[in-house]
DNA sequence: ATCTCTCTCAATCAAATGATTGATTGATAC
DNA sequence: GTATCAATCAATCATTTGATTGAGAGAGAT
């Protein structure tokens, strides 16, 4: 399509540094959603921290609502590079969930804001159309996964037979972004959380229903600490 | 300790007006929370909505801060007053816990911005000590509740043994929280994720751990329709 | 009648905030 | 060189917003 051995062809020449600008001003942005909640976003408070005068920022993000969906699309791309290039498809049901544990654990924890300013956006979505139109495809699309993952998963054997994939993808999600809202940052506590999720959805063993377990017959929980 | 057949004691005369505003106003707050967030929370519109100048607002309740508090007070006297009067303590865990979903039922459905205050108040508290104290007593508090029902639904057979209650704790706020948060307030839809929750803390019958059952062999499920 | 105390409001202030204006810089093209 | 254009900033504007002031209104007590 683009023709090669052109660095810089004559249509979009040197774009570049609006869209360095506008990614630096979404990640200033985002920060600033964790900290503040989106109606305590500032544009001010944006160009701070990016560096830059208000009105460098109005140039590259004309407006604050503008800015909104720039986060909004920044999580898009986000959620887009991370389906990308993982070739899991030779794999059970059950056994793509358990790399979509592991993927949302890298998310939680690594990057805690991305989750938080999502959940926040699900949020705002409620109050204003533009921002659902960019964030709800996004939620809509993780819950089509699990649900399909869920489906796929009872057919297999993988999931308990009496499982109801669409609540059960509203038990999943909402956990999962119940726990990034609250602040463990504990890698411990997500793997606890993981093990029961897994248990709820799974084939029970049969020392799980038997009427008088010993000790050693609760596998996977830990010491019950609390919060 | 009071004097009896006084209607007006001397002391707190007539405090009932001032009462009653502050009432008023906590109440339309909680709503202007829901629709525009903590932070888009204006002192001046929550006193349009009652009715009264942003001064004798600002009489009642001196500043935004207060005001808030006043709303995260107005929210544990609601669930104060929804734990009183309900002697279930002849009843099994298994069966308290249903009641637990029968009452959030009653709460999500017919008063869904006490769940969504609440949620949103639980978000600022990360930010604000003040709002913290006052909130997330009443998150330990359901919590608690949550750990005592499960830790005793397993001692005494409803649940799974290998059930792990502070994770399930988790997992059961979270889920419900998460109701709230989306715009379903559709009863159906409840009722379908409080079954698979309760699929997912009982023991399971046989038929859900036949490697091949039958379509009636999947009690509770209904039909997977999409959000 | 008048005093007191609670409750209320119109008017106003100072700070915060989203946005604009007009000028400047620096790189590229001609 | 100079014309062009993207990018930037200091200064400024118009609103919004939390909060205050000072002046009443009304009810009950003396």
């Amino acid at each position: 399509m683009a023709p090669p051995m052109i660095e810089t062809p004559t249509i979009a020449p040197r774009r570049a540094p609006t869209d360095d600008r506008r990614a630096a001003i979404a990640k200033a942005a985002r920060e600033l959603i964790v900290e503040k909640g989106v109606e305590g976003l500032r544009t001010r408070d944006v160009a701070e921290r990016v560096g830059i005068n208000v009105a460098t920022m109005h140039y590259h993000v004309p407006t604050k609502e503008a800015l909104v969906e720039l986060v909004a699309e920044s999580l898009q791309d986000f959620f887009r590079g991370q389906s990308i290039a993982r070739p899991r498809a030779h794999l059970s049901a059950g056994e793509r969930m358990d790399l979509e544990f592991v993927d949302f654990r890298e998310i939680a924890l690594e990057k805690p804001e991305i989750m938080l300013v999502f959940s926040e956006l699900i949020e705002r979505a409620r109050r204003d159309e533009r921002i659902g139109a960019a964030i709800l495809p996004l939620k809509k699309k993780w819950r089509q996964i699990l649900v399909d993952l869920l489906t796929e998963g009872v057919s297999e054997g993988s999931y308990r037979t009496n499982l109801d994939p669409d609540a059960c993808a509203t038990m999943l999600m909402s956990t999962m972004i119940g726990f990034c809202r609250n602040r463990h940052k504990d890698s411990s506590a997500y793997e606890r959380l993981v093990a029961e999720l897994q248990r709820a959805i799974r084939i029970q063993p049969v020392s799980a229903i038997l009427p008088n377990p010993t000790d050693t017959a609760r596998q996977g929980a830990g010491p019950n600490t609390k919060e």
